[in-house]
DNA sequence: GAAAGGCTTTGATCTGCGTCAACGTGGGGC
DNA sequence: GCCCCACGTTGACGCAGATCAAAGCCTTTC
């Protein structure tokens, strides 16, 4: 886990959102034209943050949202004895640092899982912005709603699931947001270690790497390191819906 | 598990948010007197909801939130074959239903646990007043963003924590509640049964009722059925700090 | 006030995943 | 292009918590 610090800031491209090719993923979901403009003048920076940095840690004073531009990241929280509970993994056009808000301190640490590109929505503008804007407003309670409904399906994962539910599960999670990325379905390099993996799902690194093993040997998918191709998707959703004694 | 529905709806009695003792609690915090008056428009309408009767269910349209006035709920997720994870217990001045906004369609179940009352609080209306109260946008963005915190918290308990530490957990945080609430840290009695505390925790009924046990042998708490007395705060922190082999 | 049924406790046993260990592998840096 | 080291795989074994079982208690209902 490197230390280094201070990404560089850039000062806008003028474009932002109106311009962006994530504006149907991402807040401005549902402005007109005209709002969408100004947008523009909310996200004038940009944050560069290289793989294994911090775009911010538990604890730092909470300022803005971050939109992810490109890249990945994962949020993590750690307790005092080391122990790690990733909480996400946020690929473009998701929004990161709303844990902050009920504090003003950021409650986990966001690290890019690969070099990464952030639009940086200072908090205090998006509300007012939010006030004229209804669609902004709305749209930004459904993406905090939508986070809330998420943790739920991890609570869920955590709480009732058994090893392979968990990862098929996962499987399946980033299949369908891929997709809606626009890329394939069911192939695709994953950013994370197994032990993340692990981390997320409150396994162990090795207990993930022996069901990917498992569901290969099945013929559900078929891994080399972090390159995964689902051969069988339907197999991989009957795990999800059947109980076993 | 009682399927009965429809609890009744009664007029507001007119005086809502501005003279509950709640206020300080609940979605008026940080308001100015004449702001409150205006929450006394928004909020017109209470529902009463007996034990065991459902506030709504998954599934629901969503059209409002929910601020409990007095009593105490649990929500909870189902899967299709009949698993269930509750994802918190909620009582006296927590919001309820934020989960419903992303989707429009309420995405859990709340039940409540002992007979409660509970304030309407009509979603588009909300908005609308937010727009014009900045100090009530801005609060109820920290509710929001709590309730992912919240969450959080939950998974680490799930993710990482091992069976006592999970109990500890959560009796230090219902005793905190309780006291925020003017009750007393140390002696309270449980609204919910162990099977429901064990599938919040992630745990069978048996390991909850197990630990209660083992507790109270170690002298930090004393059990009868629902009725719990902490006998050592800092003993039960300290399960939570140390880790061991 | 008695019966019934849900909830809780406790014990015995089982098992899925964790832990420990050893070895394989591929990508980044010199 | 080679070496190194973080990451991944696989096997053997152990244990925390699940499961199964049985009995007692408390609350609700009529």
């Amino acid at each position: 886990m490197p230390a280094k610090l201070a990404p560089l800031s850039v000062p806008a491209l003028r474009e932002a959102c109106s311009q962006c090719n994530l504006r149907e993923l991402c807040l401005p979901v549902g402005l007109s034209e005209q709002e969408m403009g100004q947008l523009d003048e909310l996200v004038t920076l940009r944050r560069r943050v290289l793989r294994g940095q911090h775009l911010f840690r538990s604890g730092d004073p909470f300022e803005a949202i971050y939109a992810i531009k490109t890249g990945f990241f994962k949020t993590d929280v750690l307790l005092e004895d080391g122990r790690e509970q990733v909480t996400g993994f946020q690929m473009a056009g998701e929004i990161l640092g709303l844990d902050g808000i009920g504090s003003e301190k950021h409650a986990c640490n966001a690290v890019a899982l690969e070099d990464s590109e952030v639009c940086v929505i200072p908090f205090a503008d998006l509300e007012n912005y939010s006030r004229s804007i209804g669609a902004l407003q709305h749209h930004f309670h459904k993406v905090m709603s939508r986070e809330i409904v998420r943790d739920h399906g991890v609570m869920m994962l955590l709480g009732i699931m058994r090893a392979e539910e968990r990862l098929a599960a996962f499987l399946l999670n980033l299949s369908q947001r891929f997709t809606a990325r626009g890329y394939s379905p069911t192939e695709f390099n994953l950013r994370m270690t197994r032990n993340e993996i692990g981390s997320y799902l409150g396994l162990k690194l090795e207990t993930v790497s022996r069901a990917f093993s498992r569901f290969q040997e099945e013929g559900l998918i078929a891994v080399h390191q972090k390159h995964i191709r689902i051969l069988d998707v339907a197999g991989l959703k009957k795990l999800l819906s059947e109980r076993r004694a």
